[in-house]
DNA sequence: TTCGGTGTACCCGTTATATGGTACACCGAT
DNA sequence: ATCGGTGTACCATATAACGGGTACACCGAA
């Protein structure tokens, strides 16, 4: 599977594993009915211990991402798309608006930090063109 | 003086304090030379402990924000300007990365993320136009 | 000197994160 | 029925972050 962790981050192994999870969803690169690894497979991969995994896949679960079919493993949910798409739309939006006010209350000008999102823009998006 | 802390947050206190700081000597409003309120009686004005601001003090130090003058106080460094400056464009920038980062990672299109920052800019910013 | 104010160092309790280990109930395939 | 897989529920421990409390050394003014 293909999830990036970084354990000496300041955001809890738990809330990543939760975060790509869901983005992916919103992306498609999940889709509804596809099986997660289970958790002992998941954690060997990452060197993890099995418990990190399992409690990220119960806030899964608990915010209707996924569900569990005992016995036989967490499958992703078919109306999780939309939910998906608008926490990640809350939580870029979120982003946006915590950058944004760090910015003006620093005295930045609107001009400077326009430019400055359209670089990382074209430096993230390929160039802005696809 | 003209802290806002939330105690409830995933943000340390005296890492808000830090910032804060950082961006008013960077807006203008802290200047070289001006002396900060004492840990004491930033303490009982925000009903927190004088230990989490003599930590963020203590950091603001390290970072050459500010300077203590024994028995005296903490004042602003005459050269804090440029570094709160370079650290604001940092910190705005860090955001504004970790935004694009989810929201490409989402499968977010290009002109709504746009759109996106184009709104929040004018609802934060006033208008757009000061 | 004395006094009130300053930053600062130290100790401690609480909480969250993460790990490790064990055990249970369930399912599908053999 | 048996076996290996699954999620799940516990328990215990270690570590770090965070915040609260207390005491100390220092300074300037009275």
């Amino acid at each position: 599977m293909f999830f990036s962790i970084d354990a000496d981050g300041d955001i809890p192994i738990y809330e990543q594993l939760v975060r790509q999870v869901k983005l992916a969803v919103a992306d498609g690169i999940l889709v509804g009915g596809q099986m997660l690894p289970s958790v002992r497979q998941l954690a060997s991969e990452l060197a993890i211990n099995s418990n990190t995994i399992a409690r990220a896949y119960q806030e899964l679960q608990a915010d209707h991402v996924v569900e569990s079919l005992r016995g036989r493993g967490m499958v992703v949910r078919r109306d999780a798309v939309k939910r998906c798409t608008k926490a990640r739309n809350s939580l870029v939006a979120d982003g946006v608006r915590r950058a944004l006010a760090d910015a003006i209350s620093g005295g930045m000008s609107i001009d400077e930090l326009r430019e400055l999102f359209e670089a990382e823009l074209v430096r993230q998006s390929g160039n802005g063109k696809p």
